[in-house]
Order: C-alpha cells, then structure tokens, then sequence
DNA sequence: CAAAAAATCCCCTGAAACAGTGAGCTGCCC
DNA sequence: GGGCAGCTCACTGTTTCAGGGGATTTTTTG
C-alpha cells in the first residue's frame, strides 16, 4: 500500500513516461505528437484512430499513460475509459475535446479519466496536465467550477446494447418500427422492446427526446 | 468597373484593415483578439458574441472584414452571414469553426462567406486567409476538395419563421403537441400545422429525422 | 456448468403523430 | 390596394408510438 503511494506520488520528471493517443482526426494526432516530442520524459509509444485501435495498442504497449479523444465514432472516449479503468486501473487517462463539448467532461471523469485536455491546449498545459495526473492528481484545462447541484445533474452515459445501439442509430436515421423490423428481420414487438428499452435508459418519453439525448450523448452519428 | 477591381486585388498589406470578431465563447474572441494584433495592418476594431450585438457593432465601424463563428445561439453565422451579404455587400465574411462540423462550410459559403477558417488555425493561417479574402479570393483552411456530386449533397440551410423556431425547440425539448398548445396559448391544429411545416421545410417524415435534422442544421440547441 | 445478460417474441389500450385539405386573419412591401 | 408571408384554426382519417404486462430462447461470462 505505501509501495503503491510513493509509485504514484513521486513520479520524477526524469522517468520516461510512455504514452498512447487516440484520436480520430490526423491533423490532432499528428500536433500531439509534434508537441509531446517536445516534452521531456515523454515517449509517444503509439497512436490510434479509434477505440478498437487503442484497445490493440494498450495490450501491445502497457502504456502509463492513454490521451484520447472523447468524441470518436463506434465506441466513444468515455466508454474507452471506461473499458481501459477495467481491464488496467493503473493506467492514467486523459480526455481531450473541443471547447463545445464541456458537457462532456465529467461524464469522462465520472468513468474513469484522470484529466481533461481542451484540443487548443499549449504544450506548457499538456506537459503540465501530464505530471498531475502521474502524480495521481486530477487535472483539468477548463474552469469546471460547478456547484454540487450542477454536479448532480450530469447524467452518466447510458450503456447500450449492441443491438440498441444499431436500432437507436436506425431510428435516427429516420425508420419507423415496422421498418426496422422488416430490414433486421425480426419482429415488430422486439424492435418496440428495444425501443422502450433505449426510453428509458436515455431517460426519454417520447422520439423527439430520445434521438436528442442520443445526440448529446454522442450515441448517434448524424 | 476597373476600378473595383483594382480596389478589390489590389488591397495592399500596409493598408489597415478593419475587422470584427465574432464569438460567443471568450476564449475564442481573446485568441484571436491576440493573434490578429500580432498582424500588422489589421486593426480589431469590436468584437462581439452573437449574431444580434455584431449587426450593432457593424453599423456603428463599418468593418472591411467580420470573422465570426459559424455555431452561435438565437442566430447562426450562417444566417448573420447571409444578413450582411444583403446588407453591407462590400464586407468580407470569413466563418469559423472546430474541426467537426466540416458540413456547414458549404452552407456558410452557400449564404455568402468568402473563407473559412477553423478554430486552431495558426497565425499565419489566418493572416494568409485574411490577405486571400481582402483580395477578393476564396480562402478554405481544410481539404474541401468535394466532387461535385458530394456538392450537390450538401443541403441548404432551411429558412425558418420565429414560430416555427420556437416550435421546433419544444419539440426538441420532448414536449408532445398538445404540451405546446397549452404552453403557446394556441390550439393543438396549429401546432400540428406548424409541425407539419417543419417536416416539409426540413425534409423529414418523422420527429426522429426532424430532431436530427434540426441538431444537424444547428437550429437546436441541446 | 450455472448464472447473468442479451435478444427474441407476444398481447393490450390509449395517446400521439402523420397525411391531406381548406380557410380566415394580420401585417408588410411594392 | 393587391399580393404575399406568416400565424391561426378546423375536420377526418390512418399509422405509429408509449406504457403496461409477461415470456422464451440464445449468448456471454464468471
């Protein structure tokens, strides 16, 4: 227990901390990288454009560190950090996103992450976000100064089946349940059974709300 | 004739150049306000975060230049583009956003925007699509390179009435039709027109696509 | 293997949404 | 003052959704 405390508190700067970042977008990639080579005891070990991709690359690599992305198609930051907290708690995670989606943010703490990163961060906030976090401490680039009550109010993602997640992205696209049923070829009663399902782990009651908190919770690729 | 042309290609770089920012987050305006003073003869004459304050600051500076933000509440730069291409012909118009939302370029330059600029431009990004646009060029800081069947996809933002916005955004919320004639003080055929209205006007034939639809044209705010 | 989770299916009722058509009233612009 | 856009309201169907119940089979997982 007091071995485990002075590993994660005494980090040095000297060590060389081996790092994985996942993002969808090259040109993020490719500036993480040109910045975290600039940093000192950092060594980018391996990248990756999706989720699956990181899942690969953390087995291959047992990396200290993971920067990813929170918004990714298919499988989401936040249900890789989710993933990664399970399968190797010790290794730290980074969120990273734009200025927009700060709604997102503690949804990513709340499963897992040690910091979050806004993408127009300086290589000074990186380095910074960096020995925090491998220093055991929680960092984050954005004033989320929230009250206790507004804390409450962040709803954790939902987690969907695979099947809710192919009916919740047809519903989107616009099918109604006779439709989805005949194009996945099962019955009409299933489709309305996972369809009731999707209400209420979305904490919807009608179409409209579902396919909007399906939206915010990135759950939907319009 | 010539000598517009001559006025508009031949905008030397001494020459000081008017500009307002737009933008609702300050992070953004402060940035920027940074960068553009390092350009010399660019000269941030206001800024201001949304569409209504800019219509204001616009009248009163008469910029050569307005760079705002394509996703603002109440109205879009889309919309704020297409006002002052009516209004101020002369002025150049030059959208911004994040890397995400490479569907609305179009739109913007559809509505009358001469470049495009996304949010993590470098300085010399931007001053490089600042000379290109006062020179009277198309400047696009991403690989628009589209076919044109890809451009013929991109749909044209919607025109929308007030009621019809406000409509909209209840819908969205996840109030039903009778919810909303109660809350408007109006009948529940009225609402239902408006609705139907709406699946027109966005193209959609449920309230599954119409949500989707309104979060991708940005006419919900979630 | 056994438990748990996921996926499948069925029935019911009432409410809401979708579709089509028609029409009166107001305010604004040319 | 005529035309137009926007907002309002009405009527009649049909289809789909929401909400409640219960049930079986397949797959995953410890």
């Amino acid at each position: 227990m007091e071995l485990l405390c002075l590993l994660n508190l005494n980090w040095s700067p000297m060590d060389n901390i081996k790092v994985i970042v996942v993002d969808d977008h090259p040109m993020v990639i490719e500036g993480m990288k040109a910045m975290l080579n600039q940093i000192r005891s950092v060594q980018v070990c391996a990248f990756a454009s999706n989720a699956y991709e990181a899942l690969d690359k953390v087995n291959e690599h047992l990396p200290d560190l993971v920067i990813t992305d929170i918004n990714m198609p298919e499988i989401s930051g936040v249900e890789l950090a989710s993933k990664l907290k399970k399968d190797f708690p010790q290794i730290k995670i980074i969120g990273m996103s734009t200025f927009n989606e700060r709604s997102y943010i503690l949804q990513m703490m709340q499963n897992g992450a040690d910091g979050y990163l806004i993408k127009s961060a300086s290589k000074e906030e990186i380095e910074e976000a960096i020995v925090s976090v491998m220093n055991g401490k929680i960092y984050l680039s954005v004033d989320t100064a929230m009250t206790t009550q507004e804390r409450r109010d962040i709803k954790t993602q939902p987690v969907l089946t695979r099947r809710e997640k192919e009916i919740l992205q047809l519903i989107g696209d616009g099918l109604t349940n006779p439709q989805i049923a005949e194009k996945l070829f099962i019955s009409l009663n299933t489709v309305d059974t996972h369809r009731k399902n999707l209400l209420l782990k979305l904490d919807a009651n009608n179409t409209a709300s579902l396919v909007r908190q399906a939206i915010y919770f990135n759950l939907l690729y319009i």
